[in-house]
DNA sequence: GTATCTGCAAACTCTTTGCAAAAAC
DNA sequence: GTTTTTGCAAAGAGTTTGCAGATAC
């Protein structure tokens, strides 16, 4: 996986960054929503349940400082506020289905997008580190009107 | 191309609403610059040299308003702030290379994904309906250290 | 004429920052 | 002890909204 406590905790003293009582609160809030894509009000709103002393200002420094460590992966689905997963070196393939009705995030993984990389690298003197692909369109809940 | 001022008439007249000279200045900033994707600070910033006392507000509320009619297509980069350019139904085909120390945007043409659609709704149950593909690197000016 | 549209300023949302107190090592 | 971190409140950026006056048709 990688994302377990002990490596986290090597990320941060490597760059004498501490692991204090609130960052590990937040941590605890992605290891339990794994499949999740929590903005940092959402994730304050899950803190506040057991450490409502923990400020907002924190909670967007510390998703700042885990995305900066490759800890989270800050993702961006153009509703107006940054979002959060555990970061994944496989990131490059693994996509997100966006449903336009109730806004669920849901992800599937495909490889694809290799070959296409390297086209562009050759065709448009581009060089490429990310990508990001997001499909727009109707889960299934909604499909069928039940959500 | 689609957009000429006959067909965003039509798209207007159809809903009721009005082409007024700020709508019409608004569209002109497009059409002089088509291959940028503009903010709408930037928007505004264009029309004032010709057109100062249009307001920020009424670039916005036109801005809106032409996406909403598929005259516009409003994108995010994930910098902060909505960039639009004009509407092309084959946008599906059209993606965007974002350079991650400049912010240079450039576009490039694949008809890749029209496969992976297909297999995501047969997958995933999900209905597609749009799709954005961006990849972040580095633009050719920024690797020679010109920018 | 009347419904739409505009410009202005104020409000709003999400995020960042300054600062003094608290905590980590 | 010193440096990092926190919580709070205030500031900041981008965007939206309420409203009275102006404009398109």
């Amino acid at each position: 996986m990688g994302h377990n406590i002990d490596v986290v905790k090597k990320k941060l003293y490597d760059k004498d960054y501490k692991l204090t009582p609130q960052r590990r609160v937040i941590l605890g809030v992605f290891a339990k929503n794994p499949d999740k894509h929590l903005s940092a009000e959402e994730v304050w709103g899950i803190v506040k349940g057991t450490n409502p002393e923990i400020g907002l200002a924190t909670v967007y420094r510390t998703l700042d400082l885990f995305a900066e460590l490759d800890i989270l992966q800050k993702m961006d689905f153009g509703d107006g506020r940054g979002r959060y997963e555990f970061y994944e070196s496989e990131v490059h393939n693994h996509h997100h289905l966006i449903c336009l009705k109730c806004g669920y995030v849901s992800e599937f993984e495909d490889d694809l997008l290799e070959t296409l990389e390297s086209e562009i690298e050759k065709k448009n003197r581009f060089q490429v580190v990310d990508h990001q692909l997001k499909f727009y369109g109707y889960c299934e809940k909604c499909r069928q009107g039940t959500r």
